[in-house]
This record gives C-alpha cells, structure tokens and sequence, in this order.
DNA sequence: AAGTAATTGTTCTAATTAGAATTATATAAT
DNA sequence: ATTATATAATTCTAATTAGAACAATTACTT
C-alpha cells in the first residue's frame, strides 16, 4: 500500500467534512439576506453586552482585517453598532442593534434545530468524544506549529 | 451552563481545528511562492497523466468557478498547461509541465513528513478511527442536505 | 434530423481571507 | 518625563470563495 505517497485521508476528510457543514449551514443563514460571517457575528453578539473586535475575532474565528469589513456590512443594515470605548481610546464595543437582536431571537433557536438535526443518530457520547478527537487534533496542529520554527532568529536582534 | 442555546461546540471545534490545520500547512507552502489551492492542485496532478478540471476540483475540493482562476495562476507560473481534449470540445485536460513536475517531486515528500508529523503521537488505529468519525459527520452532513446519491460509492483511495 | 436537455468550462460579482503596512493609543522601561 | 515597546483597529492587496449567468459542445428524445 502507497499510503506513503498519499496526502493523509484524514486530513482531507477534515476538509471535506468542514465544507460540507458550511454549505449546510448556509442553506439557513442566505435566505436572511446574511453571509455566514455575518451570521456568525450576530450569534456571538446575541445576549450579551457586546464585546470588542479583539474578543468577537477570537470567538468567530475571524481575523481582523476581515472583522472590519463583516462588521462594517452589518452596520450598514443596521445590525450592529460601534461604540468607542472610554476607558480605552484604542478600543470599541460592538454590539447588536434592536434590529440585529430581534433577528437573533426570531431566528437562532431555529437555527440551532436546524444545525442539531446533524446530530438526531449521534448518542451524546459519541459527539463528546467527536469533540475530544477533534480538540486533541487541534492541539497537536498547535504545538507543530509552536515547535516547528526552523529560523529561531535568535542571532538577529533589532 | 445554559449549553441548549449555544452553538454546538464540537462544530466550533470543526471550524478551529481546520483553520489551524491550514495556517499549519501554509507554514511549508508560502515559501514555495504557492498559495495552499495552488499547492493542492500541483500535489493533486502529480504523478498522474493529467485530469479533466471537474475531476481536479473534486479531488481538491475548490469549486469550478474558483478552479479556473487557480489554474490559471500556475499556467502563467509554468508549472501546468492545458490541453484540449479531441474526444470532447468542452473538456481539457489539465497536467503539470517539467517545472511543475519538478516541484511536486522536490517538494512532496517533505511536505508529507511536514504534515505527518501532527500525528507522531497518534497509533494507526487512533487515525483510522478519527477518520471514520469524520467521514460519519460528512455522511450526516449530505443526508441532512438532502442532495445525496450524487457520488457513487467510488471512493477510492487518493 | 431537429429540438431539447445536460454538461463543461469561463466570466462576473460581492464577500471573505490572510498577511503586511499604517495609525492611534496605551503601557513599560529607563 | 521621554523613549521604546506593545496593543487595537483600520486600510490595502492579491487570492480565494460560492453562486449565478453565460457560451460552447455533447447527449438525449422524438
């Protein structure tokens, strides 16, 4: 067997499995007239105070740049608003509007059947241990990625 | 923990381990000067005869409208060409050129043991059973979507 | 054979993406 | 205090992304 030579099935299982769930998940958010950035935002956002973009990137796992542009688009259909932080003139809290938060509540528990219904033949078990797996791999992509500096750039300080 | 209303965590950990699994890959691929889609089809076309861009996209995973452009940053790179195919007016066949090849060999192995290493702590059977764990959410994924059966049970091995 | 349907690939668009450079502000060090 | 460093967010760029519309070609149906 060539599995040698061959990209890790697993590895392009993941892939597949990750693009399959967000057409998936697409098919409830497009018909609000939302991307599933946006989306994701909005969920984050719901029920709480709002949060800086610092905090709202590491919870959708959107990186900053990009959290610009999504939020700035939100705030153009009046979902979210921006305001400046007074105790920190580098900082804001973004959070939902009345129109953003009354799109939260009318369609987030839906959407939660709707992302649940993956679940329907998974015994709570078996997703626990789904999680684990998936936890454990993502541990171990970061720490390659901690330990695989081939430059330390030790020698070169400014 | 009110955990009925928040969004099922072992999809997050989906999202998370996947995006760190690509910045882990692109770690090995940038400085090829390649993007990862670029990288993909390059490892995906080497060592075969070449493939149509439908089958390419499917092995890759990058959807058609994308494929074209992707494809046609190697092309000007000189690293694959395309050919028209005479059986089929509206097909082509897609193959690396003597650069491309070239790189897919200098590059390949190392970028496997690159990648490989994420599961030095993992026994075989640990990898198989995360593999079958996933393709069982893939298979969740597109029953749920409902547009199945449009694969054969083909699946062979990459 | 003629007409309809399906397939292949390109083009087009709006949005996202990562990464780098930039601006503005805050914190730390001396 | 003054300088240096770190942090927060925006801006900029090239590439990717999905989806829709399109042109060209092939396959199917009658």
């Amino acid at each position: 067997m060539l599995s040698q030579s061959t990209f890790p099935t697993v590895l392009r299982q993941l892939l597949r499995t990750h693009q399959a769930f967000l057409s998936y998940a697409a098919r409830h958010v497009h018909p609000l007239d939302l991307t599933l950035p946006q989306y994701d935002v909005i969920i984050t956002l719901g029920n709480t105070p709002g949060m800086q973009p610092k905090k709202l990137g590491e919870e959708t796992l959107i990186t900053k740049g990009t959290l610009t542009g999504v939020v700035s688009r939100l705030e153009d259909k009046g979902l979210v608003e921006r305001l400046a932080s007074k105790k920190d003139g580098r900082s804001q809290i973004i959070r939902l509007t009345e129109a953003g938060q009354a799109i939260y509540e009318r369609t987030f528990p839906e959407h939660l059947v709707f992302i649940n219904r993956l679940f329907d033949d998974y015994t709570p078990e078996e997703v626990s241990r789904l999680e684990a797996d998936l936890v454990r791999l993502h541990r171990a992509v970061v720490t390659a990625r901690g330990d695989d500096v081939e430059e330390p750039a030790h020698e070169f300080q400014e």
